[in-house]
RNA sequence: CAGCAGGGAGGCUCUGCCGCUGCCCCGCAAGGGGGAGAGGAAAGUCCGGGCAACACAGAGCGCCGUCCUUCCUAACGGGAAGAUCUUCGAGAGGGGAUAGCCAGCGUAACAGAAAACAACCGCCACGAGGUUUCGGCCCCGGGGUAAGGGUGAAAAGGCGGGGUAAGAGCCCACCGCGGAUGUGGCGACACAUUCGGCCGUACGCCUGACGGGUUGCAAGACCAUGUAUACCGACGCUACAGGGCUGCUCGUCCGAUGUCGGGGGGUAGGUUGCUGACGAGCCGUGGAGGAGACUCCCGGCCUAGAUAAAUGGCAGAGACCCGAAAAGGAGCGAUCCGUUUCGGACACAGAACCCGGCUUAUACACCCUGCUGUGUU
């Protein structure tokens, strides 16, 4: 698996883990986006952070509008995660992160790449 | 040439880098390779069907839906070709309505005398009175009048002539309406002849014919996880508490706790349904029939299957179109054609069980037919 792919295993799913992040997670806001993570324990090797890209049916009413956008937040995930990805496996943690976006306007896909990078280095920090 | 009307068909292409979801092949595995992957509306969820679960003797009533005719279709509230009326447009054409209701009943705001057994004003003769310049005028009474006025969406068939005190289908011609007969058409209807002087229109209740069981793939099926226990049955136990018949006793009946089975309640998942390699399937400047929707035959094809939800992101190039400029060509001319440069624009919109329709959104550009206007000859 090379390091800028996104597979299943990567993507967050499961009504329980998405509601335990969004009870127990600690969040921030970067413009365009309003994110949450929650770290774990693990003692597994392989890789265990999840994303969950969501944007809002109150403030973009069409789908092709809304895939568009989560489209592009994935790509700058995507092409971004892998220092955040090996971190985490070295410290034998898991970490679950959600990005919002909560503009009403399409930003540009060089901001939205801005904003991710940004995200990702807070996340980084934190711990 | 410009502006329209109707119908049809389309709705970007290529390259590079990095990815996503099924399928097939290789490999013990990690992984590698191949090939596939949004729409004309995928949308709204408005109709009709398939499929699924539940319900269901049969009949009637009720409820809901549909409503000019003949066809098409698996079916439809859809489509095709027509009919009548109406409306918009200069025209090509477009929109709307149409079962019956003189079986019966109700409603018709505002305005208006009156909204269906119509006299407010007006008109008319007659009778009583007043006045008079003897022409009349004023006033009262009971009558006759739907020709005129005004109101209204709608005012008692229209219009002309005769007629009359004034009027009136009272009479007549034409038109309209209704009945009958004949002709044409499968039919809705049309036309002709003839008879009838003919007191409305809209909507609803109502009447008739036809159709309709309910819920939707979050239907439903299976697997795994697995716990309080309403209720029911069987077995076991009649050892103790309790309750009913009864206030007590006897008697008798019920009965918690046990085991098994059923049943219902709850939690978070997976597989299937699911995508079709066979269908109301798709494609074809292929035949045949039909005015057309469509049907039959022939040939070829197998065409997304996600699930916090794939089918992409970024960068670049090029068509097509629009605007401006340059030199050139065609034509008497309005104008047109290709070339180069610069700038701009590239829509609506994302499958969620599957089909057939309808409705709505849509930059741009193409083809066919027709209409109106204009230029040159």
């Amino acid at each position: 698996m090379t390091e800028f792919s996104l597979t299943k295993a990567e993507r967050l799913s499961g009504e329980q883990r998405i509601a335990r992040l969004f009870q127990r997670g600690k969040g921030g806001f970067v413009y365009p986006f309003r994110y949450v993570c929650l770290w774990g324990e693990t003692e597994s090797e392989a890789i265990n952070s999840a994303v969950l890209i969501s944007v809002s049916k109150r403030y973009h009413k069409r789908a092709n509008r809304r895939n568009l956008l989560k489209r592009r937040i994935r790509e700058a995930y995507r092409l971004h995660k892998h220092s955040l990805v090996e971190s985490v496996r070295i410290r034998k943690k898991s970490l679950d992160i959600a990005l919002i976006y909560t503009s009403k306007e399409i930003v540009p896909y060089k901001t939205t790449e801005d904003a991710v990078r940004k995200i990702l280095e807070k996340i980084l920090r934190e711990p």
